[in-house]
DNA sequence: TTGCAATCTCTACAACTGTAGAGTAGTCTT
DNA sequence: AAGACTACTCTACAGTTGTAGAGATTGCAA
């Protein structure tokens, strides 16, 4: 564990994204769908998709003169990736204070708050210490 | 409001802090703490500085022949950043899933998780809707 | 078998990021 | 006034990120 670390860049989060969705794919797959999107070129994407299998953020597979992509980071791991790196740089690591922040900062209506709430209650009964 | 957008890279995060418990500073004043914390160099850390100066993250004061930096955002206004830009890229914008995903992946114990718990209490009873 | 379509490979390039050396200018001390 | 300090300016450079054109390869349809 603890490999590397999985921290995307926001193109790469494209990328991902639409691997997850269509996985195992063709580049050409995820260029249709970054095109709509993103009105990225082939070149573009197959570019990213080559780079982010050399960094180990896609697994390739060549089947005869087709190349198939997969992801090899989860979306959890990715999104923890994520979380970590706010937490880390923003917060000092600590995870309290975050999430007091984001309480505090955003609109959250009471109907949320009210699940976060539940969501909390549910956490508790699981965790022992 | 609205300006750019609070995204700081790592380094620049290194100074802000810097500059937020020293402000209003000098650059050398900056390097001393980043040299002990990174091991920077005065040419780095001043390079950092003017560049954040020129994206409008720092401002400056020239007196006689010294540059006084000061932030030119808040604290509060970085962190936001941050977690907007976790928020977007990992979680398609919604906060409530990103704050249920972090009390699932993460070791909170019973006290924090009661501590988070009167944090919403006394939210909810701040909101109208 | 010849040409078209699909896919891939190679190369490029500008902006940004992290990092820093070398040299300059103003100030203080003796 | 000369040397030592202090702080600044200029320039550089490698690596990463975002973006993409041009041309090569391969397989299929006519």
């Amino acid at each position: 564990m603890a490999r590397k670390k999985h921290e995307l860049t926001e193109a790469e989060w494209a990328i991902v994204k639409a691997v997850w969705d269509n996985e195992p794919c063709a580049a050409p797959t995820v260029q249709e769908v970054l095109e709509k999107q993103k009105g990225w070129t082939y070149s573009t994407v197959k570019t990213m998709m080559d780079r982010m299998a050399s960094k180990g953020l896609l697994k390739t597979e060549k089947i005869r003169n087709l190349i198939l992509y997969r992801s090899a980071v989860t979306k959890k791991e990715a999104q923890k990736g994520e979380v970590m790196r706010a937490v880390k740089r923003a917060f000092d690591g600590a995870l309290t204070p975050m999430m007091q922040f984001m309480l505090d900062s955003s609109e959250l209506s009471k109907k949320q708050l009210g699940e976060l709430e539940k969501m909390i209650k549910s956490r508790k009964a699981k965790v022992k210490k």
